[in-house]
DNA sequence: CTAGGGTTAG
């Protein structure tokens, strides 16, 4: 920038600062580069003795790139009144991705207006954008009806509206649309991955992971983040690992989102060490690694470590935001860590800036329940700004299963009957109140209510890869042929537990 | 000067 800044300067004394050519130029490496600066740019655009349609598209798409639609889309609307300057084909691919960003189709369709009526509609570059666009804001119809009218269709058409089903929750769709492609590259196979593993279809993912590789296409970043993303939730440990070795070999960059993803899967597959280890290797770690590091050290049990790292964060200038709140309140809530957990969830708004919101307020709930402080839960529960949900009551109700307090039990149910918040886990939760209090005719009540109102209970499960098999662990399933030998193990074990002298103390100083 | 694919949650 420093040498920008003199170029700029000899062009002004030399009278070239006319030169659209050179002020182009200068221009696009502000605007555009890694290391220019957008301000400057505009500041710049702002004050040059007269223009040409390239600088206006170069502005306009720098604000698209950046971040910035609104500005991309208010420059767009300028361009439009001023003299002489008409906006072309180029004009509109940036604003339409401007638009994608936005997510608004209202603006969305009033460009699309403005696109036909200057003739641009069936250009390659712009049907493209349009059908992005349009996917991207949820209306894959719009999309749909563009794309069955174009004779222009490439590869980047179809994958658009691949992923405009994918986005509308239509999966079988956009498979049968993946199917259909006359041509398909690894971007259009990685849209695909990614999507089985955004709806949670992580065998198909990970299926469609190895016919890729088959098929002859080599596996790219965003297909091997959608892989990994499927490993985590499927206990794939063995083929985690041989994806980490594919990134290694063929030295794919680790940035923060492979390096995400990374530690996100080897701490669901039980990893917690080699998630450190990748978390401790990354060049740059923004708030996702954090909050991933985070999440994995909770869910082990390693709370301490998980609010050390949180308070680590603030140290390395990383602004935590509401996923890593909800990650280490539950830390706190898992350990009975209740003062540094109360201390965080009054840091969100006054340090943070970030307004708690209906599950922060279920995490709190859930520290104060958990350790035995019912009333102050309760008292949260009636006082909190925003309406209570179901994870708020069932954290309460939780608690009081925890601590056998049968008649604010009752009454956190009919709050959740009252809010009709009440699935198949409530009515559980509630007979299990009764049976620890050994009423069995009330226990019987509220199993033939659910009966009667047909309410079922999802059983949870669980899954864990063992020598390359995928295992399934279903809540209550008592299924398998060693059923007698595993339960007097597991009573073994639980025994074990209970006898082993863990260190209550944590030893954690919090910032006042 | 242009387009499609990406990570964290109870």
């Amino acid at each position: 920038m420093k040498q920008i800044k003199q170029i700029q300067t000899h062009l002004i004394i030399s009278g070239s600062f006319t030169d659209l050519y050179a002020t182009g130029k200068i221009i696009t490496f502000c605007a555009i580069s890694q290391r220019g600066d957008l301000d400057y740019a505009f500041h710049l655009f702002r004050h040059l003795p007269n223009s040409s349609t390239f600088i206006w598209n170069t502005m306009i798409r720098a604000f698209a790139e950046k971040n910035q639609p609104i500005q991309a889309n208010s420059l767009y609307k300028e361009m439009l009144h001023s003299t002489g300057f008409f906006p072309n084909n180029y004009t509109f691919s940036f604003v339409l991705k401007a638009c994608a960003e936005l997510t608004n189709v209202f603006v969305g369709r009033e460009f699309h207006s403005h696109i036909v009526k200057l003739g641009w509609e069936s250009y390659d570059f712009v049907l493209n954008g349009l059908i992005h666009m349009y996917a991207n804001c949820d209306c894959v119809g719009s999309a749909r009806k563009l794309f069955d009218a174009s004779l222009n269709l490439d590869v980047i058409s179809w994958t658009a509206l691949v992923n405009g089903y994918v986005k509308n929750g239509q999966i079988e769709v956009a498979k049968h649309l993946f199917d259909q492609m006359p041509e398909r590259n690894s971007v259009s196979w990685s849209a695909m991955i990614t999507g089985y593993a955004q709806v949670g279809m992580f065998r198909e993912a990970l299926e469609l992971f190895n016919e890729m590789q088959l098929g002859g296409f080599r596996p790219n970043h965003a297909g091997i983040v959608g892989a990994l993303s499927a490993c985590g939730f499927l206990g794939a440990l063995d083929q985690g690992r041989w994806i980490h070795a594919y990134v290694d070999r063929n030295r794919i960059e680790l940035d923060r989102v492979l390096g995400t993803a990374l530690i996100d899967m080897y701490a669901k597959c039980g990893c917690i060490d080699t998630a450190w280890k990748v978390f401790n290797e990354m060049p740059e770690r923004d708030v996702f690694a954090f909050t991933s590091m985070i999440s994995g050290l909770a869910n082990h049990g390693q709370s301490a470590s998980s609010v050390q790292l949180f308070l680590k964060m603030r140290e390395e200038g990383v602004k935590p935001n509401e996923v890593t709140f909800i990650c280490v309140l539950s830390a706190c809530s898992r350990m009975g860590m209740v003062e540094e957990g109360r201390k965080i969830f009054e840091s969100m708004s006054r340090v943070y800036e970030i307004e708690p919101q209906v599950q922060h307020y279920g995490c709190l709930v859930d520290l104060l329940g958990r350790a035995g402080m019912l009333e102050e839960a309760t008292r949260i529960v009636r006082e909190m700004p925003l309406e209570p949900d179901s994870y708020v009551l069932g954290a309460l109700l939780n608690a009081c299963k925890m601590h056998g307090d049968v008649e604010l039990g009752k009454e956190t149910v009919e709050s959740l009957i009252q809010r009709s918040l009440d699935h198949g886990g409530v009515h559980v939760l509630l007979s299990n109140i009764y049976a620890s209090e050994r009423r069995w005719e009330d226990v019987a009540k509220v199993r033939k209510d659910m009966e009667d109102k047909n309410v079922k209970k999802v059983p949870g499960c669980s899954l864990i890869e063992v020598d390359g098999v995928v295992r399934e662990f279903v809540a209550g399933d008592r299924s398998h042929v060693f059923m007698e030998n595993i339960i007097s193990l597991l009573l073994v074990i639980t025994k074990q537990l209970k006898d082993f002298p863990f260190d209550d103390d944590v030893g954690i100083e919090l910032p006042q």
